[in-house]
DNA sequence: TCGCTATGGTCAACTGCGTTGGCATAAGAT
DNA sequence: ATCTTATGCCAACGCAGTTGACCATAGCGA
């Protein structure tokens, strides 16, 4: 029972599996991103990991202490996407955009693995990262230690928040897609004047607005707001 | 088997089971609610819910079609508590911001059934009474339809999109919760100020800050915009 | 180059999950 | 009082995460 794990950076020993391909954090996390945008976010299962790497399931636990901890890797990954090549304009507002706009697209890029990670306090090196970035951008505008605090929570906050929203929607099973379409369908354009005459009003409409994310604009009103702090 | 499942109005028989309760659908979402509560949001299981109800598991698939259709009805339940004695007051601003924090607040009362149903559309009547309420405060606000939709979608998105992150972190289930506290505690507070500056300067005022919700704040920004579209 | 050791891959088994098909029984219509 | 059938119960299926015991071998010191 490997109830010691250990860490990347002190394996020493990269035994090959039955079949031959060598194991590494990297390469799980990878086919599990895999695993997850094939079969959904219910779909990351340890024995179809196994399965999928050619490897005994239990062997995972030999890289993760469980299926949580492999799920704040895959979290992490997702961190470290978003931020790939970027590097700061010197124009807060700009960075502050564009920062937002990548962490948000990258979990929204991958949905399924989105869905389980979103929410959770990694504490790895690229979530890391990506706190100091948005810090030293704020920083860097001029704003005062105290707004700077409140203003990066309400910033990442709003992020991760449609990040979740959004990618829930597009990550759903198959059949719970399916489900939720048809209740757009069958239940909202069907629902009689009489008794809700607003959403009857609007149905047509609302159907196309509801495919896109209200994150950009969510994400201009902060910033207006941010803006208005600074020049007070 | 059950592949037709009788709806509540149309149920005629109430046959007590074994041990003499009387099962309805509001009875199971209760003990549902209450199972998610002492269990967490991953506690509530058909087993469980049969144990706790004192019938048999499979007697729940003459209720609902399955778990998901049950994970729907619980939603509902919410949103009907979060409108419950609500009427509007007449000022659109008073009444989308009470309405936004009502349905926040009835989420994240009930943080670990807020993580299963944030995201899904239930279609069932709260809902709809919801969205119908939503639309009318809009249109008596006197915004033309088109903007009533984008608004809508923004106010509602961003409402549910907090609802679920903040329910999220409410929700973890002790072990991942602890994981994320100790995370807080044993990384960013620990994190060299030579590599991360900034989140080193923040780190004393980071952790009481991130205990509340982002939410008012951010709702308080839509409402401005909404009010300078008005203004125009 | 040789052997030792502990790393890490494998196997088998445990518990608990959602769900289904068949069956029994009592509620409500007649 | 009788009949139908809605509704509760039981047993079983396949799949999940996880664990403990076992063992092959990679990489070390000599």
């Amino acid at each position: 029972m490997p109830k010691i794990v250990v860490s990347e950076e002190k394996r020493r020993r990269r035994r090959p599996t039955r079949s031959g391909t060598v194991l590494s954090e990297q390469l799980i996390v990878e086919t599990a991103l895999r695993l997850l945008r094939e079969h959904g976010s219910a779909g990351l299962t340890a024995r179809r990991l196994g399965l999928a790497l050619d490897c005994d399931p239990s062997t995972l636990y030999r890289y993760f202490r469980g299926m949580d901890e492999l799920t704040l890797a895959i979290g992490d990954t997702l961190i470290g996407q978003a931020l790939r090549g970027w590097s700061p304009s010197g124009n807060w507002r700009d960075d502050l955009r564009t920062l937002g706009l990548r962490i948000h697209g990258a979990y929204v890029s991958h949905p399924q693995a989105a869905v389980l990670t979103t929410s959770r306090v990694t504490g790895r090196a690229n979530e890391l990262a990506a706190d100091e970035a948005v810090l030293a951008v704020l920083r860097g505008a001029g704003l005062p230690v105290r707004d700077v605090v409140a203003v990066y929570h309400a910033f990442i906050d709003q992020t991760l928040a449609f990040a979740a929203l959004d990618a829930a929607s597009l990550a759903l099973p198959n059949a719970a897609l399916r489900s939720d379409e048809e209740m757009w369908q069958s239940t909202y354009r069907r629902v009689p004047a009489a008794t809700h005459p607003h959403i009857a009003e609007v149905a047509p409409l609302l159907a196309p607005e509801m495919v896109d994310s209200a994150y950009p604009k969510a994400l201009d009103l902060l910033l207006d707001g941010v803006a208005a702090r600074l020049s007070r």
